[in-house]
DNA sequence: TTGTATGCGTTATCAA
DNA sequence: TTGATAACGCATACAA
């Protein structure tokens, strides 16, 4: 086999040699990369031949350094196994894509040690901006990359005390949706599936669920919080274990979870215990990953626009970074109920 | 709310202000940052002082184009919804992060021209190698790059024309081990779905299921080719549907799906439709992503080593890039069946 | 052990 | 319309 390799003298060529070869200054061949209209179209076009002769391909880092704006953005994902965040990371992809931008992509995996690593790399890279689902949004160097007069956008959250653009949902009014469609189909007695209390967007999922439970006239303690310990498909699978385990008449006939993952482990436990999903139990999710509509069961679920909190996330920061008005701004995207075959209507 | 950024006048700051700063030169700061073992303790410390006072971030461009060498790898992605590529991703990830690389991530969503865009970009940002599972492991663009000296690394593909490293599964292995494993649970009329005929696995898997389905001496009329365009699960589905639709005694008691979301979709068609899983229909899939094990009938699926594929992949490109003498491997890792509840025995 | 000087490839300013 | 030149921030060879 032709182990074709660049020969060992040649350097990648630069606009330098593209000049040399067009029997042009360098200046010019600038002026045909960046503002080809002052730049003659003969010359202009002897330009090009150089450079797809010659192979050239602009370097970026010169580039960057020497105009002092990078071309690249970075997304610190939360846990890349969930879908959800890798939908939102597709649409800040065609955002980027769009803007003619690169993105890192970062997973910080839940742990805050290995997302500041990840930022300390990203701000070497003097990256453009940098969205975050952080694992922790009050962070202090959050702030810190913020002052540095990086934009820095907030996926997914909302912080508390402000200083950033950030995207999400109102995660409130997806409980209530969740719970008051629950609520039509006839439940009296519902579960919350979803912990630890630490993630924001699960307080406040249970907030929403307990609102609309009191507008009713329900008894609190017939909304059951069964907490767990992540919002994964194993942790579900063990909600599904301690709710099999209640006494039959102390039982939800429902479950409300804080998301798909934890639904997916719900259903698949019930499911695998002989129980008949929805007859003996309903259950909702949240988020409507793909894999809640292509369940066994199909799993209703309170949709996010996935893709299009990641635009919007990377409209905003690049907003940020070009506009010297910028303002910053919460947006908050409504959720939706999607309602599927694992909540079908108890007749 | 206070918008503290960084004040206008204010660059942030270089390696000249930290040696004013400590009142050295700028030589020796460098140094500090690339072979502190040369500069005395004490004026280490006084530089590192330095830097953390004002607040120094190494100027990753800046040093990419001195030293020539850059810190950052890339992935082009052939389809980010499937969560198998992103557990190819994070494998990589990992080993990048091991290497303190950064990693840009890029989808080609199945079609060429993105590719192409993406490659453009990332050659443009000279990273140091690219990862790939390419639209067409055939495209002559990519001989292009390796030819330019930069490392190509075939993910999850092989190619037949050499040249490159690449790493996968030996798939018609698997297929071999998915059919036996029917075969053993006493199927003697098999599905298999998958399709289409473009892709390399596609081809390889049911190559695969055909070579033990003859050794075994069966009939080749009674493994049935399930053709489908797309390894999705709404094509899953669909197959689904035409199987239903074969008589009773012509159709198969078992499908062996090309990937996980094929048979994710054949599951709920299955299910949706009163089918008993796996008593009227068992199933076996490919991949063995999450939500295999997560479904409501948890899936037998033919174990890709995921995270360890991208691994792996990453550790050959840096050795590509590193060591003069690298020679090209194609790594090919073992599948292996896990069996689940989609396939429990027939007695 | 530390300092000085040069150049990486590009963009942009200014002069021709 | 084109050319010459300086500077971006850093790493390194070499001198002190």
């Amino acid at each position: 086999m032709s182990q074709q390799r660049a020969r060992p003298g040649s350097r990648t060529p630069s606009v330098k040699d593209v000049a040399a070869a067009a029997d042009v200054s360098l200046g010019t061949v600038s002026n045909v990369l960046n503002r080809p209209e002052r730049v003659s179209p003969s010359t202009r076009e002897r330009v090009e031949r150089a450079m797809a002769e010659l192979g050239f391909v602009r370097n970026e880092s010169a580039r960057q350094l020497r105009a002092g704006t990078s071309r690249t953005l970075a997304y610190v994902m939360l846990d890349a196994t969930n879908p959800f965040f890798n939908d939102v990371a597709q649409g800040i992809e065609l955002a980027a894509e769009d803007a003619d931008l690169s993105l890192f992509i970062c997973n910080s995996n839940g742990r805050a040690e290995r997302e500041e690593a990840h930022l300390d790399r990203l701000l070497q890279q003097r990256v453009q901006g940098i969205l975050i689902t952080p694992v922790n949004a009050d962070a202090p160097y959050l702030d810190e990359i913020s002052r540095r007069g990086i934009p820095v956008v907030i996926v997914d959250r909302h912080r508390d005390s402000g200083g950033f653009c950030s995207v999400g949902v109102d995660d409130v009014l997806g409980g209530r949706i969740a719970v008051e469609h629950l609520i039509e189909q006839g439940h009296h007695r519902v579960a919350f599936v979803g912990g630890p209390d630490s993630i924001g967007q699960v307080r406040e999922r249970l907030e929403g669920a307990r609102q609309i439970w009191a507008e009713f006239g329900r008894d609190p303690a017939d909304l059951v919080h069964l907490p767990t310990e992540a919002v994964t498909v194993s942790e579900g699978r063990s909600a599904g274990e301690r709710l099999a385990g209640l006494a039959a008449r102390r039982r939800p006939t429902a479950a409300f979870c804080a998301n798909d993952l934890l639904a997916l482990g719900l259903l698949q436990q019930a499911v695998s215990a002989g129980a008949r999903v929805p007859e003996d139990l309903a259950i909702v999710g949240f988020d409507d990953i793909e894999f809640a509509a292509a369940a066994a069961v199909p799993l209703t679920s309170v949709r996010q626009p996935r893709q299009e909190l990641g635009r919007a996330a990377a409209k905003l920061l690049l907003d940020e970074a070009i506009n010297p008005q910028h303002r910053h701004e919460q947006a908050t995207f409504i959720p939706e109920l999607v309602a599927r075959a694992s909540t079908a209507n108890r007749s």
